[in-house]
DNA sequence: CTCAATGCAAACCGTTTGCATGCTC
DNA sequence: GAGCATGCAAACGGTTTGCATTGAG
């Protein structure tokens, strides 16, 4: 993405256009994969962008609540994790073995979720699958079939 | 359940009998909501049984491992919840405004599993779902609808 | 100029661990 | 008696917070 559509969504939200705010989405932009907090702070210092731990979270707070990104939450993580919010409705699938995350863009629960509420109280709005298994690589490591 | 049906449990785990299994399996097992490591190090102090948290911890993991509890890691929640393993596939609802937790005994991925693995290189062994939205309550207060 | 963003250091909180002691089998 | 379970105190790791300083609009 170019920097002056970063900008233009950091704008947009109402936000203080600021150095680790463009770094940031950038960066999660154009990760393919999906970033922890000490990851991002890692990856900038690297880069040589001096910047605090406690910026990073708070940075990542903003831009999750401007919903331009996404804070992910994933069993057996004990940290969160973010992705840059393309607005598409997705699950993910995270190997038992290596840890490996791939995303299903996909989503088997749209006509489900009206019927659940038919027979429960809730007012349904959201949901989050998660899929357990092997990825490729840990299925022949493994031997498994 | 009896006193005798729990040391079974224990036993036939293959696990020594100590008093704080039999204990935390017992109040799991009378539960009616998840708890947490912290709850029942409560509950155990206010029944007068003096036990150290670290205690419950390794209780909670060694009953966990064991398949007699299940451990439970909800979005949102920074702590890990248990409950008596009833041996029933199910998932969990939870209210966006008050947190109650509402179980669901009824799961729609069985089928959807498998087109997922046909499509896909990881072999699926399990998932997790979670739905959110607002309880009964909740809509009343916050007027939704 | 004002208020929000940042750096720094310290606190927080759920959880884990090392070690000496106690208990189950 | 051997090895696991427990208590205690301390560490751990991700995250948050208070406060003084800097920077964006």
């Amino acid at each position: 993405m170019e920097k002056t559509n970063i900008i233009k969504r950091i704008v947009d939200a109402g936000l203080k256009k600021t150095k680790y705010r463009v770094n940031i989405i950038d960066l999660l932009e154009k990760a393919d994969n999906l970033l922890s907090a000490n990851d991002i702070h890692s990856i900038l210092l690297k880069e040589n962008t001096k910047v605090d731990l406690s910026t990073v979270y708070r940075t990542l707070d903003k831009l999750t609540k401007n919903n331009i990104i996404n804070r992910i939450e994933l069993e057996k993580e004990n940290k969160s994790l973010y992705e840059y919010n393309r607005k598409k409705h997705h699950h993910f699938m995270i190997c038992k073995n290596c840890n490996k995350i791939e995303t299903i863009y996909e989503c088997p629960l749209s006509e489900y979720e009206e019927k659940i509420q038919a027979d429960s109280n809730f007012l349904i709005t959201g949901h989050k699958i998660e899929f357990y298994g092997y990825c490729k690589d840990c299925q022949k490591k493994l031997k498994i079939n």
